[in-house]
RNA sequence: GGGCCGUUAACUCAGUCGGUAGAGUAUCUGCCUUUUAAGCAGAGAGUCGCUGGUUCGAGUCCAGCACGGCCCA
């Protein structure tokens, strides 16, 4: 596509643009001015004076002045109207030649679509009853050299979108909409948190042994220290650290990488928040993520019942709660007597077409499972409760059944939003279980290749009993914005390069 | 990693059976002082993603590659 190019500075409308920029500049007009006094808001001019008709408009005497990008412009000879959009709303202002004076109507005459101007003027309503500003004083205040996408279709593509988000977000109200109900979100998590007694903690981003979760991680080095460290795949082991030390409720709301594929619900950086609480089960967690996920649902939507992609979600607690047994032979049609035949499940996954190899352990068939089977049933909110302890590595084991550990996910659409477990703080079954880990790790980049043995150092001097769980921002903000892709709501997903050159000169693959 | 689809003007898209490139918007020129996807008349604007191949001739057919989307793993 020839708007992939990076700057196409052939297009004759280019030419075009910057040959009038220059004009206006020999004629003493300042193209990127930095004297623009702040400037009311388009929105809050038409919230207050929406109501007013024309009549009512005549006795409002003072002026106002706005400054917004030009979205578009009809032009009638010795006169215009045109739409001046900044980030509260758009308003019409309309300029004649009889108002500004003929000199200040021909630079006008020079103005682009995409232009930001600055406009001075008394309210008006006209025929076709729109509330308009009668220019009185027009000025240029950043010239636009690069002509904006088509008016009535905007930007499409959506590689464009992503990659120029600055032009999606010019041309797409409904983008900056969903960053701002993002921000909402993540300051009602703040808030939430923050109220109920946790303190926000910054852990490391760049840690020298990796865990937390099963991922893999990207590597880094530092030079000066001459080691290489691995960007998080979780806070984890960090939090933990800090129950240790007697923060008896913490929480992080930040970025985690995972060095995977990128698809519709993963990007290699997501935003997570992970929050513990000592003399805390898992059970308690349950609770406390309905009442706030309630909360956060009934803010955004007003209802607790909303839709998403055209299903309609019902997040009123309390919600349904399931083994992951119970889901495997309820929704994913599993023989109760196969939960434990590795053989019955193999086979089974070889159907699904996923060739694992035979010696993994039950939890990963059964997780896999789920996966396929079960996950992209679960629509309304499901807790799903008793994973195995040989795949929950930093979880408590249940007490009455050492071999599943007290721990949940919860989905939503069909997709994980959040995973919790009552935590493990037995330095001894914690020391065992990492071992254990890095033994049969092979060749996985999955899993840690060392033990940190520090952790277990602080598990030694006593962590208090506790519950942690880690959301999923991203998806969540998917869910309350009605989102297709977790690229809607990053602002700057990532992509391939265009042009990335490698040593090989075979592009970028 | 696999499958399907896409990539043509700044943007949104057509392009038939293989015959040498089209529309709308945007831009430029002219007309136009109440339009709102303004209107009317005219003009300019293209490495048809890239590289090869088949052919007298390729946007179109074939192969490879790149980037993206969706689905699967």
């Amino acid at each position: 596509m020839g708007g992939l190019s990076t700057l196409s500075e052939e297009s004759q409308i280019i030419k075009q643009r910057k040959q009038k920029a220059l004009e206006l500049e020999r004629q003493g007009i300042e193209l990127f001015p930095n004297d623009i006094r702040k400037p009311e808001r388009a929105g809050a001019i038409k919230k207050v004076y929406g109501k007013y008709d024309a009549e009512a408009l005549k006795d409002v005497q003072d002026p106002f002045r706005v400054a917004g990008r030009i979205m578009a412009l009809r032009r009638f000879g010795k006169a215009a109207f045109a739409s001046i959009k900044d980030s509260s709303g758009a308003i019409q202002i309309h300029v004649s030649r009889d108002r500004i004076g003929s000199d200040n109507y021909n630079i006008f005459k020079k103005f682009d679509i995409g232009d930001i101007i600055e406009v001075e003027g008394r309210l008006f309503r006209t025929k076709t009853n729109e509330l308009t500003i009668e220019a009185d004083h027009i000025r240029l205040v950043t010239k636009s050299m690069r002509p904006l996408p088509e008016k009535y279709h905007g930007i499409k593509d959506k590689e464009l979108r992503y990659r120029r988000r600055y032009e999606d977000l010019v041309m797409n109200d409904e983008v900056l909409e969903t960053f701002r109900t993002r921000a909402r979100i993540v300051q009602m998590l703040r808030s939430y948190f923050t109220s109920n007694g946790f303190l926000e903690v910054e852990t490391p981003m760049m840690q020298s042994i990796v865990g937390g979760a099963t991922a893999r991680p990207f590597v880094t080095h530092h030079n000066a220290l001459g080691i290489d460290l691995f960007l998080r795949i979780a806070p984890e082991l960090y939090l933990k650290r800090l129950l240790v030390g007697g923060c008896e409720r913490v929480f992080e709301l930040n970025r985690n990488f995972r060095n995977e594929g990128i698809s519709i619900q993963h990007n290699p950086e997501f935003t997570m928040l992970e929050f513990y609480e000592a003399y805390a089960t898992y059970e308690d967690l349950m609770v406390r993520t309905e009442e706030l996920f309630a909360q956060i649902a009934m803010d955004i939507k007003g209802d607790t019942k909303f839709i998403y992609q055209g299903n309609e979600v019902d997040m009123t607690p309390p919600w349904r709660k399931m083994t992951l047994n119970q889901a495997l032979v309820e929704v994913g049609g599993i023989a109760e007597k196969d939960l434990s035949n590795r053989e019955t499940l193999l086979a089974r996954l070889m159907e699904l077409g996923v060739d694992m190899p035979k010696d993994e352990v039950l939890g990963k068939y059964l997780t896999k499972l789920f996966d396929l089977l079960v996950e992209p049933n679960l629509v309304q909110p499901t807790f799903i409760t008793e994973y195995p302890t040989d795949i929950s590595p930093l979880a408590r084991r249940n007490a009455k059944n050492p071999e599943v550990t007290d721990r949940f996910e919860l989905f939503i659409t069909g997709r994980e939003i959040a995973n919790a477990f009552s935590e493990l703080n037995d330095p001894r079954d914690q020391k065992m279980r990492f071992e254990e880990q890095v033994a049969n790790r092979g060749d996985d980049e999955e899993i840690p290749p060392e033990v940190d043995y520090d952790y277990i150092r602080a598990l030694e001097i006593g962590m208090p009993p506790a519950a942690g769980e880690g959301i999923g921002v991203d998806r969540l903000v998917m869910l309350l914005t009605d989102s297709a892709s977790i690229r809607d709501v990053i602002l700057f997903p990532q992509l391939r390069p265009l042009s990335s050159k490698r040593p090989d000169g075979k592009g970028t693959k």
